[in-house]
RNA sequence: GUGGGUAUAGCUCAGCCGGUAGAGCGCUGGAUUGUGGUUCCAGUGGCCGAGGGUUCGAAUCCCUCUACCCACCCCA
């Protein structure tokens, strides 16, 4: 039998609808925000992935869905969409459009991990980009705009980590630093710290064994070292954010795994989510244009929220209430009831209602499939109700029966959505 | 790439020391006429992940493989 490729699945109902409630949720926020969907291509040239996300870096070197087109060039299914995004606002100049251009995306990204919990290799992201301001009140937005989703999509008990990666000013010279530290401190670290001590030293600080954090804490903090730049930057997104009401923590010790990085990053983690915690992740990106060749600027701040892990924690905390039930089963008796039924349901699906017609059958059984699919409401439409000219429409949460016009129906549907 | 766990019905799982398969849920139907949720009855269901070995006999013991899950790495 042929199934699924390993780390890709289908979204089924019911936890379909929450998908689509998160989904729905995200772009009303964007809207409030004035944000505008951009979609780029699912594959991009290799290139623009190789010089955007760090040739160094694991998503780089080997994660990526990499294959030779026809022609020889080499192309790449999207593990992540802010270089691509980039990539449009320099190719069709958004620069010189007016305004900050705010843009966001959600759709499939593509990485060859080992699945786990909360990780495929298909895996999707609802993002936004706000390109061409280095102000920290953007930062802010950004964050605020953010949390507001999380909150609408129905999560709780989430926390924000804030911190500064500082820039290329300041960024060596602290990374320098920690080298010099680490040279001492890392041969009493595990070993996967001291290779991470060589090859990115930064790394080693959101090492999880315990027994490193206590040399860890000693580790110089990278918020002591942010230039005259970031340093006020950084102070002016908390201001900004402490002016709004929102919670949050400062990570000194937060860093990010894509190299465009810089100043601000932040990440929202959960609990219910396993080893895979973190829902979202985001951060200041101002010379990302810059390393992909573009001659324009485009400081940038974006995140991208982990939508498979959202809906998850959502469906965690809130079971089963975003399924999709119809409004209303017709249950016709017989023949002459059937074809009258069709007539009726087309009738009030025009008007929006979501409507499902029995194809017949003892009524015992037509009911019970009503009451198993969700029904709110129920029509029972037989002889005597053509003769008569009503209906009877039962309401499937109180059971109560009552006689309706054909002209009522819709009425009476609408008392419930 | 590394480590651990699990593979038996559509789903969740029993099945001890080897004697050729069970439950609950689901699904379909019935409990006399056109009334659901509860109840009762019946039916439907399985190459016991695949291959090999031990044995008179393997879902059960051994080996190999594969798949899935979880964790590491890394990240959303």
């Amino acid at each position: 039998m042929i199934r699924a490729v390993k780390g890709t699945r289908d979204l089924l109902p019911p936890s379909i609808a929450v998908w689509n409630h998160v989904e729905q949720v995200a772009r009303r926020v964007f809207r409030a925000y004035h944000y505008q969907e951009i979609r780029t291509p699912i594959f991009e040239e290799t290139q623009l992935f190789a010089r955007g996300v760090g040739e160094e870096t694991d998503i780089v070197t080997k994660e990526m869905y990499t294959f030779e087109d026809r022609d020889g060039s080499s192309l790449t299914l999207r593990p992540e969409n802010t270089a691509a995004v980039i990539r449009a606002y320099l190719e069709h100049r958004l620069d010189q459009r007016p305004g900050i251009q705010k843009l966001f995306y959600l759709g499939p990204m593509f990485r060859r991990e080992r699945p786990q919990k909360g990780r495929y290799r298909q895996f999707y992201q609802i993002g936004a980009e706000a390109i061409g301001s280095e102000s920290p009140a953007i930062d802010a937005e950004v964050i605020e705009l953010v949390v507001e989703i999380l909150e609408r999509a129905g999560l709780s008990g989430f926390t924000t980590l804030l911190n500064s990666v500082g820039c290329p000013a300041c960024r060596p010279r602290y990374v320098a630093r920690l080298r010099e530290e680490l040279g001492e401190a890392a041969p009493r670290m595990c070993p996967d710290c001291q290779r991470r001590a060589v090859t990115n030293p930064l790394r080693v600080l959101d090492c999880k064994i315990p027994e490193d954090q206590p040399v860890i804490e000693r580790l110089p903090s990278i918020l002591d070292h942010l230039c005259d730049v970031c340093q006020p930057h950084f102070a002016a997104v908390r201001q900004y954010l402490d002016d709004r009401g929102i919670a949050y923590e400062v990570r000194p010790r937060l860093v990010r795994g894509l190299d465009y990085y810089m100043r601000t990053t932040f990440e929202v983690v959960h609990g219910a989510l396993g080893a895979q915690n973190s829902v979202l992740g985001g951060g200041r990106y101002d010379g990302l244009a810059e390393s992909l060749g573009g001659r324009i600027p485009a400081p940038g701040i974006g995140f991208s929220i982990g939508e498979d892990r959202l809906v998850m924690a959502v469906e965690e905390a809130h079971p089963g209430r975003f399924a999709d039930r119809p409004d209303l089963m017709i249950l016709p008796l017989g023949e002459a009831a059937l074809r009258h039924a069709g007539l009726l349901a087309r009738e009030l699906r025009r008007q929006d209602f979501s409507v499902e017609v029995s194809p017949g059958g003892k009524l015992k059984r037509t009911l019970e499939t009503a009451h198993k699919i969700g029904a709110r409401f129920v029509l029972i439409l037989g002889d005597d109700e053509i003769a008569g000219g009503t209906y009877s429409l039962k309401d499937m949460t109180s059971g109560v029966q009552t006689p309706v016009r054909r002209e009522e129906i819709a009425r009476r549907l609408e008392g419930i959505q």
